[in-house]
DNA sequence: CACAATTCAGTTGTGCACAACTAAATTGCC
DNA sequence: GGCAATTTAGTTGTGCACAACTGAATTGTG
């Protein structure tokens, strides 16, 4: 029993519709709930990082959100200007600049901790469902990743 | 046995990079394949459509996609500018606009039914898997979606 | 019929993702 | 020590998402 080449398309239109709506869904979500913060999605996924890591040159923070310098730079200026970090050269490294929070960024944490709970309870989900989840999306952006160089090469 | 609060935070780092991640990983590998194809993802998701379900108003398009105005104006006089697609008046109700496929928008179909059996390989899942995975993509976005009016009330 | 409310596409402005590039600092190699 | 290759941030340009708004056409109601 095979699945004629134009039904494949259907499929994908569905499969490809599903996920974006499902990314764009959660950004929805986060974006209600990390207004009170005045954070965007990103900008909280970047606080994040700095709240778990401490002070972080703008290259490692890169590393963990898989972001470039192209997004990270402009996003990192309007997190200055709301107050939340700072940006000062590295003394040791010239190229290097590291972000560092401000004791309002670092207060800000207070604030940031009802927000798992209010998205965990916006998916319906209980956290064994999200860990799951989670475990599912990693493998795959590991085999999406890997396929992306091989389709470039 | 209970989480503390400050680890929630760490989780939902986690979980939200997972998905973040995940999302653009899908996007880089659409991005890849469509390169020869001259279409961006949210252009190709427009794309499918018309061939599903023939020529649209920009209304019906966005509910299709979930997309307003603001995202499909500009995106479909590119298309447009690529001779894929043409937009007329219509000429029941001014106010609305049908997008109509050219011949070469057409034709580029025949092109595009290689997409989805390359995202598949890229995948590393088989039908079933992204079958299943669809439809847990689906419930998380309407628990989602609802939570999302939920909150803006 | 008249006119207020609604619908529809489009525009504007903000923010993110990413590719391609620049400029400056550092490192490695001879 | 000197210089090419690399590393690091940043900039520029394109495209998408979305909120807020505009303007024109249509609909509904008195």
């Amino acid at each position: 029993m095979t699945t004629p080449t134009s039904d494949w398309l259907r499929l994908d239109q569905q499969i490809c519709f599903s996920l974006n709506a499902a990314s764009r869904a959660f950004n929805g979500v986060y974006r209600v709930i990390l207004k009170d913060l005045g954070l965007t999605y990103p900008q909280y996924l970047v606080m994040l990082v700095l709240w778990e890591r401490g002070d972080l040159p703008v290259k490692k923070l890169g590393e963990h959100l898989r972001l470039d310098s192209g997004t990270l730079s402009p996003l990192l200026k309007r997190l200055e200007a709301a107050g939340l970090v700072r940006r000062e050269r590295s003394a040791r490294d010239e190229r290097s600049v590291e972000v560092r929070l401000t004791e309002e960024g670092t207060a800000l944490r207070e604030s940031a901790l009802q927000v798992p709970r209010r998205i965990a309870a916006a998916t319906g989900c209980d956290v064994e469902e999200i860990r799951a989840l989670r475990t599912r999306l990693d493998e795959l952006t590991a085999a999406l990743d890997a396929a992306t160089l091989e389709e470039k090469a």
